[in-house]
DNA sequence: ACAAAGATGTTGTAAATACAACAATAAGGA
DNA sequence: TCCTTATTGTTGTATTTACAACATCTTTGT
């Protein structure tokens, strides 16, 4: 497992902890690494979850099965990813999702009660580990924010705008490039694509905003905001 | 503002902590409570911010400005709840909304970075406080993650079927009561509620469900699904 | 019991969207 | 350079939605 050390040590859980720290750490926190074949199901919607993981190697897709047991993908895990700490943290009694391999994994484990315990030396990186995940979370919660804020529009139009404008109020000025694709965009605001470019160049047309590609320049007049 | 210890105990920050130990964690995390008259500022947009506030008196509007100056209200914060947490903890540099009051308030201010450092004392219900703030901004997280999965189906009929549905499992059956309005659950969904209580009925006309009022049952056949 | 106010359901229409099929442009490889 | 592929833009149509106006049903207070 040790080659896999240097990528749990990229991990933003384990930002400002150096190499032996993390050795201690994950012996503090019961870390187990775990093997999967190709669909095979890491938890299951409905089981209990007292862990933090970390996907060490491969792909992994997160699943919801509805009351008509209907499944649906709600988003990917990728190598490196931090998995389950929202769920551990909020002490949720039974998963919401399953999580499915797509490929051979190999998943890392924390005891999430061994996490947020500190042990008896009280280790300066033990408290950083916490206020990492602390982080973590909350950045999730600010993007997620973020994201429902541009959604909760009922019209194209409005999700692109309120998109646009906080980025270009992110990145200081009328000018900027957005780190998407159209597809990707289309995919974040929850639209259709061609919808999308299609409200996008009537916008243009009419003078509210500028664009080639992935830079966008938006003027004065945005309609009537 | 002794008289106001009494919602300050309330809020789940403290949850587990008795008054004995709050009062020393108010002086731990140098806490200070401050009045604002009607239509006052208590942060506003692009200021940096280290501190979680409780609002112990009052009700204040959260607003959003976007990139041609149009104020936008985003959502209440009411008394007794708790404010700016995920922003603190995630380390924000600049803060991406406003916060209004309505009305005249008292707010307790309590300091991040002293939140976050242990005192010397090491008092096990500060470190209960780190757990119930890290439990907090979890459990949004969780609530922000269902409704984005809600909205970010295309149609009413899907938004509708996903919330009932997460409703159905989560409430272990296919009939339970919802906890809000139709104009309630129209805003939640982002719909419009005569077009959300047309789209019921048709379904109701299906065969795809019952309900009346806030009593829903679903059956088998949704549709699709 | 009654009136008044509020919430919910219904209907019609104009507007917006998804969807599909295709055109134009950019990017990458042989 | 040319060919292939991927991305982006365009157009038309059927579907869906928002919006407004109104009908019906509940709740509340008197």
């Amino acid at each position: 497992m040790d080659e896999y050390l240097h990528l749990a040590k990229k991990s933003p859980l384990f930002y400002g902890i150096n190499e032996d720290e993390l050795y201690t750490l994950l012996k503090c926190t019961a870390a187990e690494d775990t093997m999967y074949e190709d669909g095979e199901y890491i938890f299951r919607m409905g089981e209990s979850m007292n862990q933090v993981m970390i996907l060490l190697q491969g792909r992994a897709v997160v699943l919801h099965e509805n009351f008509w047991g209907k499944q649906e993908e709600l988003y990917h895990i990728r190598e490196g990813e931090t998995f389950g700490e929202a769920y551990s943290c909020a002490r949720i009694p039974v998963l919401p999702v399953s999580v499915l391999t797509q490929g051979s994994c190999r998943v890392l484990f924390l005891n999430y009660q061994r996490m947020i315990t500190f042990c008896s030396l009280a280790c300066s990186f033990h408290t950083r580990m916490i206020h990492n995940m602390l982080r973590m979370v909350s950045e999730n919660n600010v993007k997620l924010e973020d994201k429902l804020e541009h959604i909760c529009r009922r019209t194209t139009r409005d999700k692109l705008l309120s998109y646009l404008s906080k980025e270009a109020v992110a990145q200081g000025g009328r000018s900027f490039d957005i780190p998407h694709s159209r597809q990707e965009l289309a995919e974040y605001l929850c639209v259709d694509r061609s919808a999308m470019s299609n409200e996008l160049s009537k916008m243009k047309a009419e003078g509210i905003l500028d664009f080639q590609r992935n830079h966008f320049v938006l003027y004065d007049r945005p309609g009537d905001a």
